[in-house]
DNA sequence: AATCCTGTCAACCGCCGACAG
DNA sequence: GCTGTCGGCGGTTGACAGGAT
């Protein structure tokens, strides 16, 4: 936190000049009036309009990361931090759109959050579980089962049955297809439903329910550590839509490749794959989520142009994400 | 009680893309 | 096409609080 300064060096200009610092309660109030009041526009009027002597820029990030009244307070849940580390692990240092996903919450205060609470224990379970300290660098998105955030064991036995395959030392792009028939085949008709979300579980047999405050069952489909990718709902004509999420990459162009070599350190993006190869099918046809299942494991499959926000728009209804408590 | 250390978080900075003139 | 302005974003800073020593 800054001191409350004006910027320039004579404060005789302090008409002129633009205020930087915390903001103070008189400067929130005006601010916070103005916003009520008129309304958004242009951030520079709304600094002039609003008699602030602050820059555009500094009222937008006053209003968004604290003056705004959706804004959710208190601590992180242990389902948001789920949801954090999930989406982080999607899509990386995009906090805005990570924010986007969690009602209430700011870039800002997502940012922070990772920084001084996730990333180091992350860090330090990394640390911990391999004690030759023969990993010089940790990757936040291989340890999110072991971050002590909340996992399903169902779903680690669930995931057992494929582990053998999974770990093989050099499976074949065949293997990797027989993998995924073999969860595809698991995945639940979904064309049962009418307009409201329905089972979708991953595997088959014991997935289990959530219930959300309304009462109605979600269900997600689940990453590698229990966390929930994303729910699935059916419209009125029985199309299955992936609620969506704006563009991300797990590599530098917005292209998502995927390898087709896996080892033994890679389920994670292994099961990274089979999700987006699940989502991808599933936003396009249901009844064709096999088509070109058969394709997608080549020497490098590039899915091109992979737009999240086709997968991920509405994280809010994440099932086991409570926002009743929002104050 | 004083000092040090660490975590938290509000706010700034610099960059980028979109857009208008 | 160039330039300026603006909004948005991610990285970073630094003040403060509270715990540890």
């Amino acid at each position: 936190m800054r001191k409350p300064e004006v910027s320039g060096k004579n404060n005789s200009n302090i008409n002129y000049k633009l205020r930087k610092g915390l903001w103070s309660p008189e400067e929130d109030d005006k601010l916070m009036n103005y916003m009520l009041n008129s309304g958004q526009g242009c951030w520079s009027d709304v600094a002039r309009n609003a008699g602030l002597q602050r820059c555009g820029k500094s009222c937008r990030l006053r209003w968004i990361n604290y003056l705004r009244p959706d804004l959710k307070r208190g601590a992180f849940s242990p389902q948001e931090e789920e949801l954090i580390v999930h989406l982080h692990s999607l899509l990386g240092n995009r906090w805005s759109q990570i924010a986007a996903r969690l009602p209430g919450r700011t870039d800002n205060e997502i940012k922070n959050f990772w920084n001084s609470t996730i990333k180091k224990r992350l860090k330090n379970l990394s640390s911990n579980t391999s004690p030759n300290g023969s990993e010089s660098s940790y990757d936040p998105n291989k340890d999110l089962n072991m971050a002590g955030f909340t996992t399903s064991n169902t779903h680690q036995d669930q995931l057992a049955d494929f582990m053998p395959m999974l770990n093989s030392s050099s499976p074949s792009p065949s293997m990797h297809a027989t993998v995924l028939n073999s969860i595809i085949d698991r995945l639940p008709l979904l064309d049962h439903g009418q307009n409201m979300p329905v089972s979708g579980g991953f595997f088959n047999g014991t997935e289990p329910y959530f219930s959300s405050q309304s009462g109605v069952d979600h269900k997600g489909f689940y990453l590698e550590n229990g966390g929930v990718f994303g729910s699935v709902n059916i419209g009125a004509e029985g199309d299955m839509y992936v609620p969506p999420l704006e563009s991300v990459s797990t590599t530098s162009d917005h292209n998502l490749k995927v390898e087709s070599t896996c080892n033994t350190d890679t389920n994670n993006s292994y099961f990274d794959d089979i999700n987006s190869v699940i989502l991808n099918n599933c936003s396009n046809k249901r009844t064709e989520n096999r088509a070109g299942v058969e394709n997608l494991f080549q020497e490098e499959l590039t899915m091109g142009e992979w737009d999240l926000e086709e997968l991920m728009k509405d994280v809010s209804s994440f099932p086991f994400l409570d926002f009743s408590n929002i104050q």
